[in-house]
DNA sequence: CCTTTTAGACTGACCAGTCAGTGCAAAAGC
DNA sequence: GCTTTTGCACTGACTGGTCAGTCTAAAAGG
């Protein structure tokens, strides 16, 4: 009955309850970083908070360092493949670059609405240098820019936005707008919709704000 | 009242001496919570990097959190007035909103460019949530963004900008623009001319990237 | 002479990381 | 069946080090 092999999954390291427990610790870890910072979280608070032993943090994780580089790695990942969703569907509605980055813009917003936590610690730890995990975050960093310069680069080149631009600093530009306007708005103006957030952008991006009328 | 204003000096606890010491505490405090945020930075480092017994610094700041405080009371009092008096001047020379806007753009980015380090810490400070200087840091943020919002609406009331835009979002936005495209650049893009980034963020100010042609 | 700074020893709290041991379920042995 | 073994996942008390803040007596500054 039980020859078959069962035990295969167990080998991978990652078994059902081992995964159950670093989910806990990711999403303990995530708030309480973003509130506090990486050096003034403690182990013990964020064993405490996933509700498992100090003992448990280190059987799933080499360190605590490890612990947040892997944090960084698995939330970039899920922002990167959004913003390239978002540019997807647009272009294969036959959308215009525009409203391509129109849609990542929205799916940024989306993104840290969900995920505000992730977002400060991101932030936060981006430009600091001599960290532990600066090369990590350059990696990191790298492929999520990668996503809005290849579509700024393909609205150039079919003449749908300007020759002048200079898309490295206009991606760097692009996402900083929606980076601090979207914190700006978790954390000062709670009241405002995600709409409202993503039309003041949509103005700012089509160039209605002083663009000639 | 005017009897004796003698000891006025002595009260605001501010000789040549005194400034001296605090001015290179600060400089000393704020690269390297720059480089390595506030909890992971000794008091002991400051004080060796300063050149100054670390007596020294509790004898000038009751604690390590206070320095901090009157650090970021400083550095975002500079970079307002820096603001304000790019608005000022464009107004002076007759200059329009838009003029004034683009001006403070520079004004941003000549101030990243000169205090760095004074830039990274603000911005991983800023979003953070149950953090002793959370207050401080709303008021003086508040100051800053305050400016911004003041040229907008007067744009806005002179009819020379949209009436469609929405003021403390787009100031949030055109904040956070000039903020990350600027520690981009430093991080980054070094050898970008600060021209470079000006003349790309103009670009977004004006619409120039996707407006109507 | 009053203020400011120095050098550095000291304390008490706190914290990252360790390790011997527990619980438990599946397999092996009988 | 049933009991013994194996190994994974987890536990929490403990350790060694670190650091904010204090204290002193004496020197430097003005």
């Amino acid at each position: 009955m039980r020859s078959g092999p069962v035990r295969i999954d167990a080998m991978d390291s990652s078994s059902t309850r081992r995964r159950a427990t670093r989910a806990k610790l990711y999403e303990a870890a995530v708030t309480l970083i973003a509130e506090q910072g990486f050096s003034a979280t403690t182990v013990d608070e964020i064993a405490e908070r996933a509700g498992v032993a100090k003992g448990t943090v280190y059987y799933n994780f080499k360190s605590k360092t490890e612990l947040f580089e892997e944090l960084l790695r698995y939330g970039v990942g899920l922002l990167t493949a959004s913003l390239q969703a978002a540019a997807d569907e647009t272009a294969e509605r036959g959308g215009t670059r525009v409203e391509a980055l129109d849609a990542m813009i929205r799916a940024g917003l989306v993104f840290i609405d969900r995920y505000p936590a992730f977002t400060q610690l991101y932030v936060a730890e981006l430009w600091r240098t001599n960290r532990a995990w600066q090369s990590t975050l350059l990696v990191v960093r790298q492929q999520a820019v990668a996503v809005v310069e290849t579509v700024l680069r393909e609205g150039v080149e079919s003449d749908e936005l300007s020759r002048d631009i200079d898309i490295p600093l206009t991606a760097a530009a692009l996402v900083g707008m929606v980076l601090v306007a979207a914190l700006d708005w978790q954390a000062f103006q709670r009241e405002r919709s995600l709409d409202d957030v993503h039309s003041a952008l949509s103005l700012l991006l089509h160039g209605r704000v002083s663009g000639r009328r």
